[in-house]
DNA sequence: ACAAAAACATACCGACTAGTATGTTTTTGT
DNA sequence: ACAAAAACATACTAGTCGGTATGTTTTTGT
């Protein structure tokens, strides 16, 4: 029960890549067979069918990307603003994994999938939510400790940041530069210091 | 030279309608040829191929749409901030050809076809930049007007205010409900209030 | 050690894809 | 009216897709 996890994992994560250079619907399970050199049958030992890995992918990938890359470092910072601004430099300038080419992982695949497959839905409004919760968590803290204005609405400010962040990546893979990032974090700083 | 043209516009629309809804890689030619009552002859006399297809629907459907459904209206108003108030409300909750949970069809392409093909990425460009052009220069007419604070930074604002927009959709897609518009409408105005 | 189950491998299939080859009909200019 | 060109129609192809049927190998529990 080693070996097999480690294939499996090893599906998962390349797939993931995959999917997210050229797209759930073109990603081909041979093009995902050739670059794990896995054959179709231990594919299909692992995984139902295509979808049910794609879900394992948001499942086992990216909801512990997530929560440990984004979510924890946002519970350590004490000052939520400062926190939110660091997190989205730290994904737009500072992330290596994530290419300016090609977007935000969960915003392709909410805008591709969501038409065609509501439990790709549902897992990503998890995720998504997960996110949104502990933004506006942070938020409602700062209000008490002072660093955060009283009158803040902070599921609003949550859902305009994270609508920015999606709509710029998507700006940053038309430009194919990360020149955009730069104007965006600057009003971004703005609109969160007028927030204090 | 008249039924010929109708037909082509036939074509135009009628996939641009698919393509919205069900994307554009996963629209087939067949699927188009079902809705238009077209045949396939008749279809590869006017389009060298699906591509060029897709780039017509760009040049003559959704540029067109553009500027007769926002670029106008934004120049007929003086308040340059009401103005992008006005159009975003307009085209989140008025606007009855887009649906929640399609999102904005110029984001989607720019993100299904951005990997894949340049010359779209260059004509949803020049989209883009003439929706951001006729806002950063609104703006600056009302930094002279004193309608807007003078330090503002239009292309920024635009920018910011563009990315949110194209967030948003995609949170509707992925909520299918329009009640996430109407927090983010809500941050939008404060957002540009603070800019007066 | 050895049977059973788990894990993987290979060959194949029907459905669908964009595109083409080759026609026929309709429109146009004179 | 009539030839030429434009506009459309039909049948087909080569390739790709997700998925399956049927094997063989490897691991596991006893």
């Amino acid at each position: 029960m080693k070996k097999a996890a480690a294939t499996r994992r090893d599906i998962l994560q390349k797939a993931f890549g995959l999917i997210y250079t050229k797209g759930y619907q073109t990603t081909s399970i041979d093009d995902i067979l050739a670059t794990t050199q896995v054959t179709k049958g231990a594919f299909y030992y692992h995984f139902r069918n295509k979808d049910e890995m794609g879900l394992a992918i948001i499942e086992e990938i990216m909801k512990p990307a997530l929560t440990e890359g984004l979510i924890e470092p946002l519970l350590r910072q004490p000052d939520p603003l400062k926190a939110i601004y660091d997190m989205m430099y730290g994904l737009l300038m500072k992330n290596d994994f994530l290419k300016v080419e090609y977007g935000c992982p969960a915003a392709n695949l909410t805008q591709e999938m969501t038409p065609w497959n509501e439990d790709f839905s549902k897992a990503l409004e998890e995720l998504t939510q997960q996110w949104q919760k502990v933004m506006s968590a942070a938020i409602e803290k700062g209000k008490k400790g002072g660093l955060v204005r009283k009158d803040v609405h902070a599921k609003q400010v949550t859902l305009f940041v994270m609508s920015g962040y999606w709509g710029i990546r998507n700006f940053g893979k038309l430009e194919n530069s990360k020149s955009v990032y730069l104007p965006f974090l600057k009003a971004l700083k703005q609109y969160l210091d007028a927030l204090r």
